[in-house]
DNA sequence: AGACTTTTAAATGTCAGACAAATAAAAATT
DNA sequence: AATTTTTATTTGTCTGACATTTAAAAGTCT
C-alpha cells in the first residue's frame, strides 16, 4: 500500500489512537475509498513499526466509528466501510441522547430546537408525503388512542409519528439530521405524565397535522406544530412546577 | 462493581464488540454515570471471563465514540466521559461529510436540507444574535471580498459565516444539529469555481442577511436564504452542465 | 510542622508468541 | 461437471512479560 500514513512515537498520544487517526484521515480525504481493503494487521504493524495488538486496537477504534468492517479468512481483512444512512442515523440518535442528558440540556432548549427543525420540514413534507407515510402517521394516532397505553409507549409512538412526518420530506439528509432532534427528546418526554386529557389534545393536534399533510397545506402543518410545541412545553412546565411544590 | 453486564460467547459477534455494547448500554441507560470509574481492565477481564487484551479492544471501541476516557497511573482507569458539545460537533461533521460523499448524495438534496434547516434558525437568530456574531459574519464578508482568495478559502469562509448565523439562534442543540448540515456541504461546494461575479452576488446576499439580522427582520433573512439557495444551486448546475459538455 | 524529594503501588500501554476460528480458493475426489 | 476436502491466509483470542505513567504514601530536610 502506497498510502502515506505516519505516526510519531514521541507524541504524548497513544500509538493506537495515532494509527487510527492516520487511517481515518486517509479515509476522509479520499485516499482510501469505500470497499478498499487495508493491509493485513501484520503488514500494518510492519509499516507503522508497532506490534500487532496495537494495530488491532487502532482498528477497533475505526470499527467503532463504522469507518471499517473486518472479516476473517483467506481473503479477509479490514475494509473501508460505506457509512450507511442507517448507521449514521443510529449514531446520531445515541450521540444526541447522550449529549442532552450529560449536559443537562433543559426541556425548553431541546424542544425549541426540535420543533424549529421539524417545522423546516413542513413545506417539503406537505409536497412529497406518500400514502405510506400518511398511513404510518394514522396508525400511530390509532395506537395513541388505545386505552391502557403506558406513557413510555405513548412517547415512543409520538416519536414514530414525527419520524414519519420528517420522512415525508423525501430528503434522506433531512431525515438523518432530524433523527437526533426527534429521538433525543424521548428521555425528556418520558418525564411527563400524560393524562387522558393531555393525550386527547396531542392526538387532536396530530390528527390535524396528518390531515393538513394529506391536503398539502404546509401552513396548517406549521401552525399546528407551533401549537404542539407550546402545549408540550406547558406539560413539561407543569411537571417542573409540581416538582418544585413537592420539595 | 454491581452493574449487571453480560455477554454471550456463543453469539457470532466479536467478544470485544459485545463487551463494548454492554458497557455502552450501561452508560446510555444511566447505570454508569458521567465521571464514574469503570473497573480496571484486569477486573473487567475477570467479570466478563475474557482476556485482558479483549477488554482493551472493547475499551478502544468506547473511547473512539468518546464514551470513555482512559488515564494511566495509580488512580488511573477508564472513566465515563461527559460527551461535550465540542466532541459531538466534531463527530457530527465527520459523519455528515462521509455520509454525503460515500452515498453520492447529490448537490440538490444536500443543499435543500441545509437551507431548510438553516432557515429554521432565522427567527431565533434574528431575535438572539449578539454583536459578536454579527461581527464574525461581517469579518467573513470582509474576507470573502479579498482579492486572490482561493475557492477553497472562499468556501471555508462561507461555512464560517453560516455557522455564526446558526449560532445566533442561541440554542446549542440547534448549533450541534446544524453543524453537519452546514459543514458536510463543503466538499460539494468545493467543486464550484466561483467567478468574481458569483462571489459578488454571494457576498451581496450575505450582506443582506447580516443587515436583516441586525435589524431583527427574520422574514428578510429567510427570503434571502432562499435566494442564496437558488443561486448556489444554479452555480452547481452550471458546473454539472459544463461537465456534461466536456464529456 | 511544613515543604520537598523519593519510593511505592496500581493502573494503562505495548510487546512477543502461540493457538483458534473463519473463510475463500485451490486441489482432490466422485 | 459437481461435490468434497485440503490449504493458506486472515482475524480473533489468549498467556505472559515488561514499560510507562501517575497519584499517594513514605521519607528526608529545614
Amino acid at each position: 500500500m502506497s498510502k502515506i500514513m505516519k505516526i510519531d512515537p514521541q507524541k504524548p498520544v497513544d500509538l493506537s489512537a495515532q494509527i487510527a487517526q492516520a487511517i481515518r484521515d486517509a479515509i476522509v480525504s479520499g485516499q482510501l475509498i469505500v470497499d478498499e481493503r487495508l493491509p493485513s494487521e501484520a503488514e500494518l504493524a510492519d509499516q507503522f513499526q508497532v506490534s500487532r495488538p496495537t494495530v488491532r486496537e487502532a482498528l477497533k477504534r475505526l470499527a467503532a466509528q463504522s469507518l471499517i468492517r473486518t472479516q476473517r479468512g483467506a481473503t479477509g481483512g479490514a475494509f473501508v466501510n460505506r457509512l450507511s444512512f442507517e448507521d449514521a442515523y443510529s449514531q446520531q440518535i445515541t450521540t444526541s441522547t447522550l449529549l442532552l442528558s450529560m449536559n443537562a440540556v433543559d426541556f425548553d432548549t431541546a424542544c425549541e430546537a426540535r420543533y424549529a427543525l421539524e417545522r423546516a420540514c413542513a413545506p417539503l413534507s406537505a409536497q412529497r408525503r406518500t400514502a405510506d407515510q400518511l398511513a404510518t402517521m394514522r396508525a400511530e394516532i390509532f395506537r395513541q388512542e388505545q386505552p391502557g397505553l403506558t406513557d413510555e409507549a405513548f412517547c415512543a409512538s409520538d416519536v414514530a409519528f414525527h419520524r414519519a412526518l420528517v420522512d415525508g420530506a423525501g430528503n434522506p439528509v433531512l431525515s438523518y439530521q432530524l433523527a437526533g432532534a426527534v429521538e433525543a427528546m424521548q428521555p425528556l418526554m418520558n418525564m411527563i405524565t400524560f393524562t387522558a386529557r393531555s393525550r386527547e389534545e396531542i392526538i387532536s393536534l396530530h390528527s390535524r397535522i396528518v390531515d393538513a399533510l394529506q391536503e398539502r397545506e404546509p401552513d396548517i402543518v406549521d401552525e399546528t406544530l407551533v401549537k404542539l410545541e407550546n402545549y408540550t412545553r406547558k406539560l413539561a412546565q407543569d411537571v417542573a412546577d409540581r416538582r418544585k411544590k413537592a420539595v
